[in-house]
DNA sequence: ACACCACACTAGAGCGCTCTAGTAGGATCG
DNA sequence: CGATCCTACTAGAGCGCTCTAGTGTGGTGT
């Protein structure tokens, strides 16, 4: 199982290391005919280049490290497709890391991405304080994806902006009692809290507020009390598709239904929110976009270190589905 | 940015590099005293080890690769849950690498799992076909966890059996006319499609099967023309969960419902097996303990690459939900 | 005919670590 | 009191590449 080495390959071919390395990284200075030598002795030996080699000598920064929250969330598989496609055919490669949704692992996750020398962090869904991004940006640029941190380049969806638009559509419904489902846990997500409750200002009514966690059954857990109050909220805002779908758990789980009893609006618009037969009413950020985006941004910043902070809000879009309608009684 | 090295940590500790080295990897052989004065001297520089060179030094097998075909499938998330755990506190570490659904970026990222030189790949629903993987298994041991693998080690679930119990379960309700969404891509699904029709056969009924591929979507639209049939079927077994959401919405598309119009059964029990309201019937294939059994495996494999090969069958569980009931107008 | 240049190729230093072999010096023992 | 051993430490080779600074060769221009 001991692997051949580009000495192999160039002994087999009879040329020198260096042309070898030079084969191999398709750059120009050797003649078409040697190349073809050389391809054909790797293949011989079942030569496989040594990354890790590679990446030491050239103690460049060709690859691109990235931060994925939590793998169970559809929202992330969409972030990693978009930095995928983006990054695709730069040369670079992605090196993956992922954290957890109690945000334990995230420091380790994050060191781990240092200690393997990437030229840039692509982070999506940090749960960690700012404070500490900062500090880890000591050692490696990070491109913040999720939410805007000050001081890094931010490439996010605007979580205000977002929630407003939503908030707005359950009041234009004719709701006035709406509880928004928090997680208490991120700027992205107090964002989107600041959007609720701005908007139920203005409009002279009282944000409502119960806090949860990032999880469905927390979800369904938490909301669970306000459901069962004879005076219950007509309409809930989720903080994420996965806990309104809790959400959506809680009130199927009480012979409820939305949006005839209550209506449920989600955020992320993630596969989550389309369950067979219902359709989530939620927020769309674009997902993939943004890491599209992120991962073009970062592409930039490793080209040129010295730019300035880039911190680039998309506008989310509010899609209407079938989880909400008008308040019970409304008429 | 340019980051401190072992030799800056040496020089401002005032020992020498190999000292520093010894400290950082935790091996004996260095006092109390002069540890924390490596430690503090490496703090003040803000040093992180360097993953790269490391790894070429050591020439070690200290990584694990882990492929995973599609992040969108909870599947993968659950089974990487496995392997992070059982591989926590070993030492190793994992490098991450995704596949897709369309099964042409599995082999570019096998390739840059070897190029990383992990010490044993662990693949989760490769679509490559067996004969590609026991080429690559030239260069590093892979283990399959999704499917049996002749020739490479396996731990997977038993998918054949797994079949057969949903199978029977559809009949023991009463079910004669019994449709097998599959996927033709890989042997892991054919296992599942093989149970089926061995039971209907058993039963002396026809094994009907409708192909399909990986998708929800997908799943759907080849669905549709079944149930438009006047003379349909009374249920559906499909490959998997994320296809049976597939028939659901198709189900629900036609204003008809499970199971009292027609049943459904899924197979893997992700997330997606419980969307709120209906809770689908389906295979639990436990994957979080396959990857953590497929990981605490292919630790063995990495301290004895002589061992026999492994091929370790566990068995699935029917879970009886929501979706499947007898067929109308049974008695 | 000679300088000149472009092109194909090579030698060798070095990336930041690990690890083997070895040294210094104090404790232990007969 | 010298032999022995252990512990704490160092020197230096080497992991498999990349990349700079060359060398040699054939074609071109004058």
């Amino acid at each position: 199982m001991k692997s051949a080495t580009m000495e192999d390959v160039a002994r087999e071919a009879g040329v020198s290391r260096a042309l070898v390395s030079i084969a191999f990284r398709g750059v120009s200075g050797v003649s078409d005919e040697t190349r073809e030598h050389i391809f054909a002795a790797a293949q011989r030996l079942n030569y496989q280049p040594n990354r890790i080699a590679s990446l030491l000598a050239s103690k460049s920064t060709s690859s691109i490290g990235v931060f994925l929250l939590d793998l169970h969330n559809d929202l992330f598989a969409d972030v990693h497709d978009g930095i995928r496609k983006a990054i695709a055919g730069s040369g670079k490669h992605m090196v993956l890391s992922v954290g957890s949704v109690e945000g334990e692992l995230d420091a380790t996750a994050l060191n781990a991405l240092i200690q393997s020398r990437v030229g840039i962090i692509i982070a999506a869904g940090l749960l960690l304080p700012d404070e500490d991004l900062l500090k880890f940006s000591r050692s490696v640029p990070i491109l913040s994806t999720a939410r805007r941190v000050p001081g890094l380049d931010s490439v996010y969806s605007d979580n205000l902006s977002g929630a407003q638009a939503a908030t707005r559509h359950l009041l234009n419904l004719g709701h006035r009692r709406v509880v928004f489902l928090a997680n208490p846990q991120t700027d992205g997500y107090l964002e989107r809290q600041k959007g609720f409750v701005t908007v139920m200002k203005e409009a002279g009514l009282t944000p409502e507020i119960q806090p949860s966690a990032y999880s469905r059954t927390q979800a369904a857990r938490d909301i669970g009390p306000l459901l069962d109050h004879p005076d219950r909220p007509t309409a809930i805002f989720a903080h994420n598709d996965q806990s309104a779908l809790g959400v959506l758990d809680a009130i199927a789980a009480r012979g409820m239904r939305a949006p005839s009893d209550i209506s449920v609006v989600g955020y992320d618009n993630t596969s989550a929110s389309t369950p067979p037969g219902i359709a989530l009413t939620t927020v769309d950020i674009h997902a993939q976009d943004l890491g599209r985006t992120a991962a073009e941004k970062a592409l930039q910043r490793l080209t040129d270190p010295g730019a300035p902070i880039i911190d680039l809000a998309s506008e989310p879009t509010l899609i209407v589905r079938g989880t909400t309608g008008p308040p019970p009684h409304a008429s």
